[in-house]
DNA sequence: TGGCATATGATAACGATTATCATTATCCCA
DNA sequence: TGGGATAATGATAATCGTTATCATATGCCA
């Protein structure tokens, strides 16, 4: 783990999470002003590599990532009008999932649930 | 309905589906040779906003397309072998979606459900 | 037929990501 | 400790999917 890897990494579990390289790239810049997007972009795939980050790509299809390792599975509600992303998980849908794939005779390794919508702070409750 | 248009649109429903744009531009060449990418781009934009096909964005970030209005909502089982697309749907996941979103507060429009895995032909059984 | 909106194709532009390559930092052992 | 192999870095070019631009073509109706 070099200098900028941890740096990295720190964006990521002290950050709001759920950032883009760019995003990263921007608030890894306020520690190590001469950071390269490059490096960034390297030091995320040496990370997701190892297991202590995540990458999951929503509907617009640019990639975000998350701390991982120590963190539990969880899904994504993505608010459509402020972006923001609130975890959740439900173990019945997780369970189910894997009777689906049963099904149909798949072996799952993986898999992404997404709902989008608008979060309770932007339908003005 | 323009001659290109309808063109693409019976590419998706007579083809195997799940077809990203550039596939969809090489299809359609078959029949109109002269057709330019950037038609087919638009179609599917046109062909999404009138309901008759679904834009979804898998794991890898490219746009894939299907038909839509007389098919129902399904998620899909897709394989990290042979790229395949499984179609499949769980009611139960369905509604525990629903209330895992107003568990949150989280008022949901639409919703992603991709199982990256290995599909039984792959497996080899 | 003429006029105007829409559709089209070629191509430039764009944003995210990856590849390249020269330069630096780091590691490891004589 | 020194120096050479090895890995990491930053600048930048290249790539890929997608969108924007613009001139031309086509369709449609008065
Ligand atoms: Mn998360
Ligand atoms: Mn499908
Ligand atoms: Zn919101
Ligand atoms: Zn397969």
């Amino acid at each position: 783990m070099s200098v900028r890897r941890e740096a990295i990494l720190e964006v990521l579990t002290s950050g709001p999470g759920h950032l883009s390289a760019q995003e990263i790239h921007r608030a890894a810049q306020e520690r190590l002003p001469r950071i390269g997007i490059a490096t960034v972009y390297r030091a995320l795939k040496f990370l997701c590599a190892c297991g202590k980050a995540a990458e999951f790509i929503p509907a617009d299809g640019v990639a975000r990532y998350e701390p991982a390792g120590s963190r539990a599975h969880h899904d994504h509600l993505i608010c459509n009008s402020c972006g923001s992303f609130i975890e959740a998980v439900e173990p019945e849908i997780e369970k189910l999932q894997i009777r689906l794939a049963a099904r149909h005779g798949f072996k799952p390794s993986s898999h992404k649930l997404e709902i989008y919508g608008i979060c309770s702070r932007c339908s003005g409750k």
